[in-house]
DNA sequence: AATCCTTTTTGACCTGAATCAAGCGGCTTG
DNA sequence: CAAGCCGCTTGATTCAGGTCAAAAAGGATT
């Protein structure tokens, strides 16, 4: 877990516009870059903060991918989020100064380190940059509660159908292809999220991809029919549903 | 929905501890106040907002207690949060200006109504505001981290008793009993919220009740077996398990 | 390229909770 | 006080997804 002190620039980063920058006049990113204390290199599989470690920054992820989870009493985990670059870690642990969650690199990652106090501080000063930490508070509580509904209340399929979804949707965001990635999870990790086993989640791609929904190999995943798959997900998916190619529903 | 334009004050609040004012000087908690627009009454099964709604105003619970819930595409709500005094409803709109989920009161209740730009203005200004805007939105996250957990991995028979330990304890912070209460939601509701139907919850109230957990009267709940229920929910409880009345476990 | 180890896939079987279907209070309303 | 309704309970049956088991496919290490 390698710390770099070579000074942190936002404007060559690549996710400044879903990150905390956004928003934000050159100026503030000036001040907001002054409070950042470095960049910092986790290898796949290293953890950020373990659950309970006392808390004292956040992460902004400036590329790779991390997964969040809890621990409850008895030892079982809960994975809570899968994080992209241009996402902040470690905000649910304000209240409580200690880190309720761990986050774990799944693959080799960089992130900027936060210093909570002095980025705290600065938001006083700078209206923009507090209006932004409360957007990101907001769109966290936001999203948490999507996937209590598809925990709640959705069968198998549609859990990894939306979740299919979700992430092809966050990567286009980031500039990247919608209908093609790699998947930087095991499987074990995409079922436990999902509230499914792994066998669950192996047999659903295999029939995503019998049904030509998917191409998938290993972790290397291809959609090929995405308005079928955001029809599965039970999100009217956003890109145009005239589009040809298929004639949809009941 | 009638609304009181009779002066809030916070000092007579009987959750003034776990509201906004927590941890504010009295001088901070008159400017608090100020910016306070007034009372608000809600009847049971009124909406205080309703999903889409345009997002102006956070409310803070006085009395009563309401449930939140978000609507999917297809029309299916899934239960995401009962609240009770002292907790604020609304935060999860702000970063897109809507409310994306509504709340609906159990029975009537009455909030504090807190139009979020003139709080944002006040926090701007109060530090010990800010940050413990910051910890009412770092909590909320913790919790919707702990339903994860328990849609994610648990059975029925745990969830329920789970939700039963997280009811108690959080009476129990509010100065009533932590044994016995009346749940002000139906049936369908926890079942909604628990990711379970309403007949199993029904069948897990009768359980519990035979295995000398519960009394249990339509919606009047006595916890007769507090350890038991803490241990089968999971969650070590934090009363002294010392107390006589039970050797425990396998 | 042989070994070990982890991840993924596939198959057979089982079970917990959903679904379907009645009946039962308690509460409102005429 | 009867009628109707809604929320709750209880029973019988079904099925989606879990569990157990084993094989296959990579990937790393020597």
């Amino acid at each position: 877990m390698d710390q770099i002190k070579s000074p942190v620039r936002c404007g060559n980063c690549s996710v400044r516009r879903l990150c905390l920058p956004a928003g934000l006049s050159d100026q503030d990113v000036d001040k907001l870059e002054a409070v950042t204390k470095k960049k910092q290199i986790v290898k796949a599989g290293e953890r950020l903060y373990g659950a309970g470690d006392s808390f004292s920054n956040l992460f902004a992820i400036r590329s790779g991918s991390f997964k969040t989870a809890v621990i409850a009493a008895d030892g079982d985990t809960q994975v809570t989020h899968f994080a992209l670059p241009g996402e902040i870690l470690g905000l649910d642990a304000y209240s409580g100064r200690t880190h309720p969650s761990y986050a774990e690199a799944l693959e080799t990652s960089s992130v900027c380190v936060l210093p909570f106090a002095r980025l705290e501080e600065l938001a006083q000063a700078v209206p923009a940059l507090q209006q932004q930490i409360y957007a990101i508070f907001s769109e966290e509580l936001q999203q948490e509660n999507e996937i209590l509904m598809l925990l709640g209340k959705r069968s198998a399929d549609t859990r990894l159908a939306a979740m299919l979804i979700n992430i092809s949707s966050r990567y286009a965001r980031r500039g990247y292809s919608s209908t093609r990635f790699v998947l930087s999870m095991p499987r074990t990790d995409i079922a436990n999220y999902l509230g499914l086993t792994a066998e669950t989640v192996s047999r659903l791609f295999s029939r995503f991809q019998k049904e030509g929904l998917i191409r998938v190999a290993q972790r290397d995943v291809e959609i090929t029919d995405l308005i079928g798959l955001s029809e599965l997900a039970g999100t009217h998916c956003s890109f145009d549903e005239s589009e040809l190619g298929r004639n949809s529903v009941s």
